[in-house]
DNA sequence: GATCTATTTCGATATACTTCTAATTAGATT
DNA sequence: AATCTAATTAGAAGTATATCGAAATAGATC
């Protein structure tokens, strides 16, 4: 769902957030209605509900048909049924996030662990920690053999203390060790 | 429709007509998430989210699973579909106005015109007038003949041109009169 | 048990919106 | 043309609520 869409149900919603509109489609269903009418049975004053009127009419839940200095407002059903449909229905319900950046939240905690390209410290928590091993874990080149000293040393130009990262990202399958001292890599069913 | 009716779907619109909301179901209907997560993704803090949630809570549209320190709140799809339904049915549109007092707007008529019981000036325009002179009739009774001095006095008591408000109610039809002399009644038909 | 983490609650602030009065516009009536 | 009526527009005040920081709560971890 883009932003415009759901711009447009937001608004929907917004409108239809107020006792006193509500009141006015219930009144307007029955029969049209001048905004004195209006005005009268809400016990509101006509500026307020020609306020109403035109949020209604921008939404197009409302016409108006002047008749002398009169002017009656009538509901549009079928915009009303059309928005209902256009709402409500499913894919639109199940989509309205599409646009949002899911990797939000790992930007969060980068920009909380990472100034200046250095980490600041190793979170302590596993799901800051995989955000941070991933972010690591991008410095290396997939398919190539790595020495434990290459490995120091490029985890080394983020933080100080290599040999636990260097640990972390063994333990959590993002680096896989050959224990004969063949060294290190990407394994291939990497996260 | 109720006015407790009118309250649910009143409830119903607010809590929808919020960007943050909107977005925070669409996230829950790919899959749950944790209040973090939510603020993560949003951008926004944790009492904000959590506030947020609490308003779907309340209207029984998210679940909410402990686990851990983290809670994980879902959508319950079947409350939104019943809401759904039940919202826009056309009964319920139709509707929703039953409560309203249709009189208001005579009420609305009679206190703009009369003070402490005294008209303070015949209405120009006609709906208006009809209304005065509906008040007016009360104070004579059904089945019995009025003079015209009868006539004359009774609405004296209220307004000073008595001779016009009688020629009024002649004319609407509220009050019928014998030309022979007999004087003035209620008419069977009256209004 | 003390500490840490995720969440909620509380209190304050800032923003959005409903509602009103006053002024303006447009149409009808004299 | 002048007046009157209905409605809208403009501006102001009050109310509701989204948002945040601080404090409190509850569960997990050490």
């Amino acid at each position: 769902m883009t932003q415009k869409e759901l711009d447009i149900l937001l608004q929907f919603f917004k409108t239809l957030a107020d006792e006193n509109r509500l009141k006015i489609i219930g009144l307007l269903s029955h029969r049209e209605h001048s905004v004195g009418e209006l005005a009268a049975l809400l016990d509101l004053k006509e500026p307020t509900v020609s306020h109403h009127l035109a949020r209604l009419k921008t939404l197009g839940l409302v016409d108006v048909r002047a008749d002398g200095n009169n002017r009656f407002y009538r509901l549009d059903r079928a915009a009303l049924g059309r928005l209902n449909q256009e709402i409500f229905s499913t894919e639109r319900l199940t989509s309205w996030v599409d646009d949002i950046d899911v990797d939000a939240w790992d930007r969060k905690v980068l920009s909380d662990y990472i100034h200046d390209g250095k980490l600041k410290q190793i979170p302590t928590k596993e799901k800051k920690l995989i955000v941070i091993l991933r972010w690591l874990i991008t410095r290396f080149e997939p398919g190539r053999r790595y020495t434990e000293r290459d490995v120091n040393d490029i985890i080394e130009g983020v933080y100080d203390d290599y040999a636990m990262l260097r640990r972390e990202l063994v333990d959590f399958g993002f680096l896989a060790r050959d224990s004969g001292g063949g060294g290190y890599w990407i394994p291939e069913d990497s996260v």
